[in-house]
DNA sequence: TTAAACTTTCAGAAAATATTGAAAATATAA
DNA sequence: TTATATTTTCAATATTTTCTGAAAGTTTAA
């Protein structure tokens, strides 16, 4: 098989799992790019790769960009900027989550902890359970957070790795 | 605050959460209303709650009953059926990973597997590049297996929660 | 049976989201 | 400067996803 068929149904399943992330498939299918691109690829090669028009392609670029998914990369003697992801997937899969909590954890997070503290008028084993609810779910995201640092410094560490293992 | 405000204030942050996550909208709602309703409510009891249409209401409740995150129940003397979450948050996040897994996950770890297996050809240090690309997200996608089987375990073994809180 | 209660389905409507492409803005070289 | 290359923006359009509601299907009680 050609490598560059072979890239294409990467970039291909890629952006499908995006899209089932809730991201989107284009922004997915240009990072599979890059991430299969060893050197930096400009705005036009994206476009040709992908088929993707300019202002989809830069606005996502960006985006992959402030996620730090992706850094711009000048050329010595080139006019273009190119782009190149980062291509350690720890370091990558740390950017993504980070960037998920953010978005995302965050709000809800701030709305647990305000009912938390909110006095509630109701029949009372109902408000008894719905306060139970607030507290599971607050500590289990702390919990999710402890391990989600944990996973973030597997790679540079082959002990927790095994230890991971092992305990598993 | 009447309780019912507070649920509804909980309803629509999951909603909103449950979008940015890949899950309708109404999926989330109908689960975080039922996560805060102690007893098992009915389709028109949902609809009520929610101002979701009666098609809506069913399938999404057929939905979360396919996910595992919430049962059939029958009330004596009751001809309609009723619906009840599972309320232990942990068994819940199992059965979310598990779904995503097995519908997201699956499909590109046999692409993944199939890739690694094929001869490529390319310039040398580009097929390289690829190959190496293809191992260390098989290799990462191991690694989070791991975790995962860890992080379901976490509830029922307050030994393991305070290792991780320690080595987090 | 029949009728009422309840559940399921699904075509079309609506809403949400993503994408295009051309014009405007900006940067660089001559 | 001016011309040219490159990037950015954003209104219009297209696509995907979700939702509605009424009709069809099913179950139960009498």
């Amino acid at each position: 098989m050609k490598l560059q068929e072979a890239q294409g149904q990467f970039i291909q399943a890629w952006g499908s799992l995006g899209s089932s992330w809730g991201i989107s498939k284009s922004m997915a299918q240009i990072h599979a790019l890059l991430l299969a691109s060893p050197n930096g690829l400009s705005t036009d090669d994206i476009m040709g790769r992908t088929q993707l028009s300019r202002g989809n392609v830069n606005t996502n670029v960006r985006e992959l960009i402030n996620w730090r998914l992706v850094r711009k990369k000048t050329v010595l003697g080139e006019r273009k900027e190119f782009f190149e992801a980062i291509h350690d997937i720890y370091s990558m899969a740390q950017h993504i989550m980070e960037e998920r909590k953010r978005r995302e954890m965050e709000p809800v997070l701030s709305l647990l902890k305000d009912l938390k503290k909110t006095e509630l008028e109701g029949k009372d084993d109902e408000v008894k359970h719905f306060q139970a609810l607030i507290k599971d779910l607050e500590e289990f995201v702390a919990q999710m957070e402890n391990l989600l640092n944990l996973a973030s410094r597997i790679n540079s560490n082959s002990y927790l790795k095994k230890m991971i293992k092992a305990i598993s």
